[in-house]
DNA sequence: TATTGTTATACTCTATAACTATA
DNA sequence: TATAGTTATAGAGTATAACAATA
């Protein structure tokens, strides 16, 4: 046990967790970068998502994820999409290719299947309950 | 509750986690890069970490390294200490402005921190176990 | 011969600032 | 005027290949 407290201990393996799981999760794919595949992450609504609001989940200046969005693009993974609207959005939504890659890319590493079922729950409703409280 | 079970449901929400966390965390402190401050926290040994050990850890090939060491280094935070039985080997070795925020750095986020002590250390135990499956 | 760390190169991510086309 | 997206630029991360020093 981390001697600073269980929420130090939680917060060290939470991060060693998402650090050996997720560069060989991307890279066993087509070799994705993390930001591009955090952008298909992201591309959940069916109807597809405005480039402004994928920045703003994103944390970073608009000005990047054209670049991004540009070698997905590239890729066929996602297409930009007219707004009828508001002519000055662009919609991303995911073309059946970037469909099939986001949802391999949603499959939880061996290390996470591996505990059992009672655990996982439990990991699940911890979790929700941590981001309830932002 | 995600339709394709709690390790997936549990995965997104780690992701998720990791991803609001991280960035403020070290944006907050001297406006370190995440490899800087992924350097800092894997130099846990008190006699410092040879770089190729550290170029294991972080997942990355060796000549990188090099780079993010020179601008931590550049800031007073690491040292390169030469190894006394392999003159090929340099340890890494924190000076005592990097000790001080490395430990600045391991403070777990407010979203940890608000949940209840119980819940904490079923996290704690959780995670724990996930990472002796690996 | 093999290993440690470095350099050189090319590609990607990132922030900032300036620009365009819409609104 | 304000907003969505782009371009230009510079600093940083990344992989690969080639190299020097040491083992």
């Amino acid at each position: 046990m981390n001697p600073r407290g269980p929420a130090c201990g939680a917060w060290e393996l939470l991060l060693e967790i998402s650090r050996v799981c997720r560069a060989p999760a991307v890279a066993e794919e087509v070799g994705l970068s993390e930001a591009q595949a955090e952008v298909l992450r992201l591309l959940d609504a069916p109807e597809g998502s405005p480039m402004c609001r994928v920045a703003d989940r994103l944390g970073c200046d608009p000005s990047n994820v054209t670049g991004i969005v540009d070698r997905l693009e590239a890729r066929g993974l996602v297409e930009r999409h007219a707004d009828e609207r508001d002519r000055r959005v662009k919609n991303l939504v995911l073309t059946p290719a970037g469909r099939e890659l986001r949802e391999r890319l949603a499959e939880p590493p061996p290390l996470l299947r591996a505990l059992s079922a009672d655990d996982q729950e439990r990991l699940f409703e911890i979790l929700s309950k941590a981001l309830r409280k932002i």
